[in-house]
DNA sequence: TTGAAAGCGCTAACAG
DNA sequence: CTGTTAGCGCTTTCAA
């Protein structure tokens, strides 16, 4: 590697400014002794060399790495994607850099990886949409490494996380559906190993029980947040004798697989059927007829995240817990108030 | 940090193993010199002291940092989600990490961006989509590192990269239209500046020649790729007194903003006109109609960059040039052959 | 086939 | 305020 070659290191800057390399390296690290003269010389000198601290060497030593990790499941939604662009943001203006590992990526040890890192690859981690998370959650707290979930819900543990008000959210869209005069309406759930998915659920049902309308099992779908699930889903409830009005899908994902079941029967959203999601993903407003959900902010989401983690790195004692960001239901082409024929006709309308 | 009471190294493994802690780095450099018996040994105690190796040692040690950098203007539209999911794929089988960065977030500093991370934080670099390269091309070339440019038309310069057949796709799609029965089909462009814009209408003007269809300057519309500018450019066609019976747009996201003026001018997608996007975003498939366009192989452009980045870190000197994977038309619902009744009386169908 | 020794570039005490 | 000295965990010669 002829690359050992040209690199310069913190004793060539150094040699170069007349100083010892311990005085280089705590200019590097911003340590507040230092004459600020001396500084100045070494910081000039370092310009000068095009110098580059050594990542490695750095955390090696046990220095800090100024990257932090972001663990995704993948990147396929769009979801992840505004969720990354939210935090990137930040990291780049506290000049972090990202490391970003997909846990698609390492399935089998993913805990061994989040050990790996937590060995001082970097300085925190964010964790979007962990799935199994007490495996790294026990491992972290332990060692006191920083780290902050985003979009989880607390198995119990009780750690710094970001989510939104999934329960409130899925209330409020509920109750929506049911001013819109819908009282059939068909629930798909996300996947309830993720406690975002049961709190959405749980906001149904108690939209639902507010609203004195009776709970029919066979009104709720168990998905998994994907597509297949909305279509699966929408076609099991289509096919019932006295088929809902309205369909909640737990995500955007599975309410437009959903508009699809609906299509190939031949029926109409909004008029015949309403359809309303969960996310908010930017493919939401593109499809047509458009999609109603229920806004997460995705965006921001990712940017408290990051300001959280650099709170923690600052404070490693202060005591950090899961903050709820607002949803909002976002209206949109795919509800409509329920038709008298709709709600009395439903072969009628079937086969219009 | 108490955090080196508890981590296993080589030492340790040596130890428990009874051999030098430079066979067992042997063992794990998969070294030929170490005898089967005392290999296995070694592996059983690495595995029942759950030893991982320490990156940032090896890579101090090594001289390698076993990260390779990721260039993106952003995380906006999916299409470069799936081009980093190729990537990341193929850099997680190697072993290697992703750096991701995106130039959004340093727009000023772009170059000197890359020319930081080309002096040892990064064993290479994937530019995707760069804005202008030629910036950074002349460091890096003259330093011999290694870097891969994805989905850019060279701008003259001879330099590792993956793209596509733009040229011959909008050829292809082109004379698809024609063959449908389309005469007028409106062409909005991409941002003219990148090769592959410029590429993708000759391909489209190169059909019509070939077909012996006059080119009408007022069927092409200078877009940037941006969503608006397919809006636009769609009404700006739409209000032409003899519209175009199909649109072709440089990209997926501006057809999907095409049929959103078409249908706001009250015609059908595809009876009344028809749409063709390019890059077969995960979307496409997803609206209604779903939208016919030519695929650009994403995930493979990436897992192709990430292939050749390597065999240039293997063989430096080897030289390597642009690759062109195929594009492929994907018929889907927004296209349909042209009706008779749409070609002679447009004003009619504008207002079925 | 194996062991021993010399770093890789940097941080973090510890002296001065 | 600054220099010196140990390592961090591993790869790589160089001998044996």
């Amino acid at each position: 590697m002829n690359k050992r070659r040209d690199r310069v290191t913190i004793v060539d800057v150094a040699a170069e400014a007349g100083v010892s390399f311990g005085t280089v390296s705590r200019v590097i690290n911003n340590d507040v002794h230092v004459k600020p003269q001396t500084r100045e010389r070494v910081l000039e000198t370092m310009r000068r060399l095009n110098f580059v601290a050594n990542r490695q060497a750095r955390s090696l030593a046990g220095g800090r790495t100024n990257t932090i990790g972001l663990l995704v499941p993948d990147l396929g939604t769009g979801y992840i994607g505004e969720i990354i662009r939210g935090i990137d943001t930040e990291l780049g203006d506290a000049g972090y850099d990202l490391m970003l590992y997909t846990t698609h990526r390492a399935a089998t040890k993913e805990a061994g990886y989040v050990s790996n890192l937590v060995q001082g690859m970097v300085d925190g981690l964010i964790l979007v949409l962990p799935r199994n998370p007490s495996d790294y959650i026990g491992i972290m707290t332990q060692r006191k490494f920083p780290f902050v979930l985003v979009d989880h819900q607390g198995t119990g543990e009780d750690c710094p996380a970001i989510g939104s008000t999934n329960w409130q959210g899925a209330f409020n869209a509920t109750n929506y559906l049911v001013k819109l005069g819908h009282k059939r309406i068909g629930f798909i759930t996300g996947w309830l190993d993720l406690g975002a998915a049961v709190d959405r659920l749980e906001g149904f049902k108690a939209a639902l029980r507010t609203n004195k309308i009776p709970l029919l099992p066979d009104l709720i779908y168990e998905g998994t947040f994907a597509q297949l699930d909305g279509y699966t889903g929408a076609l099991r409830f289509l096919d019932m004798k006295k088929p809902p009005t309205a369909i909640f899908a737990s995500n955007d994902v599975m309410a437009m697989a959903a508009m699809d079941a609906v299509r190939e029967k031949g029926l109409r959203i909004p008029e015949d059927i309403s359809i309303m999601g969960f996310d908010d993903i930017p493919q939401a407003s593109l499809m047509r007829p458009s999609l109603t959900t229920v806004r997460q902010p995705l965006e921001q989401m990712g940017r408290i995240a990051a300001q959280v983690l650099f709170d923690i790195l600052k404070n490693p004692d202060h005591k950090h817990n899961r903050i709820e960001l607002p949803t909002e239901i976002i209206l949109r082409e795919s509800t409509a108030t329920l038709r008298k024929l709709q709600e009395e006709e439903p072969d009628l309308i079937r086969f219009h």
